[in-house]
DNA sequence: ATAACATTTGAACAAATGTTCAAGTGTTTT
DNA sequence: AAAACACTTGAACATTTGTTCAAATGTTAT
């Protein structure tokens, strides 16, 4: 084995021109692409993701997603503000308490989708 | 404000009491939630994402797929073990080159289901 | 007003993670 | 056999990120 003369790393050399031109037409939206990326992130934490899937039946004040999945009022109120800000999840305040829902559907089929895809 | 006597942090009281069990039993199967998490985990990270997306049409090799997305073959690759672990892609050998694909349609869905909630 | 309460927030910290660089594999060509 | 090639892999590094703790906010009850 010569060291020297080892690994070019292709890059010069493309194998399929017109696959990769297909590919990256697909690519072009990259705005689009790192917003998917972002709701695919925040479902991607055990911690937020326990939120969501609580949230698909009713809506629940902080307090009570916390006992629900078994963590502190802080810390879910940190990832709440991450679900919020991604327009995940939406409040509504009652006196000292605000309740946490769903904001649209898309979520609720985005999580059996995945479920559907462990248990085939 | 009495700094001593601040926030108890609720925590023993639960509001709602049946909605909390019932989020609980959402939860119960603690095994599958982490696996739906680390589906969206790894579809929650931009160049991951990208080769994903570049794999839909159509099988590309490690060198097609880096060129696609713009990225360094070693990074793909690392990337790619990933994804080939948790079955979202499959491989194909032939002679030095690997091609590699979408192990299954569900991956498809998801992408654009997620795509669907950015577009509303 | 004061206290109690539900929630939010900021700082600090450890843990996880993506990229890079260099080297290693295994296959094909010369 | 040696060189070229496509890809993989390991270590190192900077960055990002989730949790905790303490303090702050704003609302309700006393």
């Amino acid at each position: 084995m010569n060291k020297e003369t080892n690994a070019p790393v292709c890059k010069i050399e493309i194998v399929d021109e017109t696959k990769v031109e297909e590919a990256k037409k697909e690519l072009e939206n990259t705005q689009q692409i790192l917003e998917i990326a972002e709701i695919f992130k925040l479902l991607g934490e055990p911690t937020r993701l326990k939120i969501i899937i609580s949230l698909i039946n009713s809506e629940l004040c902080v307090c009570d997603l916390a006992a629900a999945i078994d963590s502190t009022v802080s810390s879910v109120s940190h990832q709440l503000r991450l679900l919020r800000n991604a327009r995940l999840v939406k409040y509504r305040k009652e006196g000292k308490m605000v309740f946490y829902s769903i904001e649209d559907e898309h979520i609720n089929k985005l999580v059996e989708q995945a479920k559907e895809h462990i248990e085939e």
